[in-house]
DNA sequence: CGCTGTCAATACCAGCCCGTATGGTGCATC
DNA sequence: GATGCACCATACGGGCTGGTATTGACAGCG
């Protein structure tokens, strides 16, 4: 009788996973400086305690918290483009839907942030490189010669990272709508052949 | 006799300026986090009582940092290419001037991985809108028409960054010098008008 | 019922940093 | 050569964090 209601208190106990998912949350909110063992006990409604008997130190919560997140975002990013085949419409449609969807990238420019960290330096380089490559293989197939085609994924990704740097981090463009679809399509214009 | 001898071992006293300017110089190595007054300290060989004399607080080392980096960026970035009139090739130079030269740039990098400190975003802020400010009239001045120039200006000024970020924070290009000027190259045909 | 494994609370230490307080140098100046 | 100022050393308290060790709650299962 009693027990469900307090059960609905306690959220129930945690797992590896949850502590993971608490970790990527504070990564994307404060940066991943902001992980820190107690301050997630506490979000969670728990003590150090819990926390040292899921991971052996704070270096395992970060290699486990990455690599869930390159597993996920290799699934969402490419995912929703590989149906278009045209590789023209297919460059817009990434284009549209990194302007347009920030939220998934914010965990990306925080880990940009913290590329000293050793950690954090070979799951990016992985993500970019591969990224860089996807970019590469569609401008060669929008007819670009072959090193035409990586120096212009080079700046567009440069420009990708650029974007996200700008406009999360600083406040910088802030523009109204319109404002900023234009911008976007004079991208498209200059970027795509 | 014997004390222009000791006055070598103990580089003279110092002043505040000599701390701001070490301070510009961690963030450069190590970013803005690692700038802590005992650190410093040691690495100046002298003990927090010293620092204290000069900031009454860790803030405002970092104001004064910044306001001297501020002052001195606009200096050398902008002093070298008010000579060529030509706006085309005052833009080429520009991109070469970046491309070759990344030292200036790796405080503005550093401060931008920083920008959730209270005190850094206002400077990179106006940093940040000046050059593009800058950028924008320099395509205005190639012909572009002034919507096209702004967000000419808003590309170029993110691939700016996003270059600086892959290729000073990830080992990212580390191209051979005949592939980094060909990529310099394509991305002055792509984006100068 | 008692045992065992899972998860969590508590207490504790070490390390690092900020900031304060206070006392101690050297050097110019009168 | 005593005084005052600019600069620095030393010592201390407090805060926050990582990590360990110990004990405790609770479930399932024989």
């Amino acid at each position: 009788m009693v027990t469900p209601a307090a059960k609905i208190d306690r959220p129930q106990r945690l797992s590896a996973e949850d502590w993971a998912l608490a970790a990527l949350d504070v990564i994307a909110e404060q940066g991943l400086a902001a992980v820190a063992v107690e301050p997630l006990a506490r979000r969670l409604g728990v003590t150090k305690g819990s926390f040292y008997w899921h991971f052996p130190s704070r270096e395992a919560l970060l290699v486990a918290a990455l690599e869930r997140w390159e597993t996920m975002e290799q699934e969402t990013v490419f995912g929703q483009l590989e149906a278009i085949p045209e590789p023209r419409a297919r460059l817009k449609a990434l284009f549209q839907l990194v302007a347009h969807e920030l939220k998934p990238h914010v965990i990306y420019s925080e880990l940009l942030k913290a590329l000293d960290h050793p950690v954090v330096q070979p799951v990016l380089k992985r993500v970019s490189e591969r990224r860089m490559d996807y970019l590469t293989a569609s401008f060669r197939q929008a007819g670009m010669a072959r090193l035409d085609a990586q120096h212009r994924a080079r700046l567009t990704y440069a420009a990708y990272v650029g974007f996200l740097q700008l406009s999360l981090q600083l406040g910088q463009p802030r523009l109204h709508h319109d404002e900023f679809e234009a911008y976007v399509g004079h991208v498209m214009a200059t970027l795509i052949p």
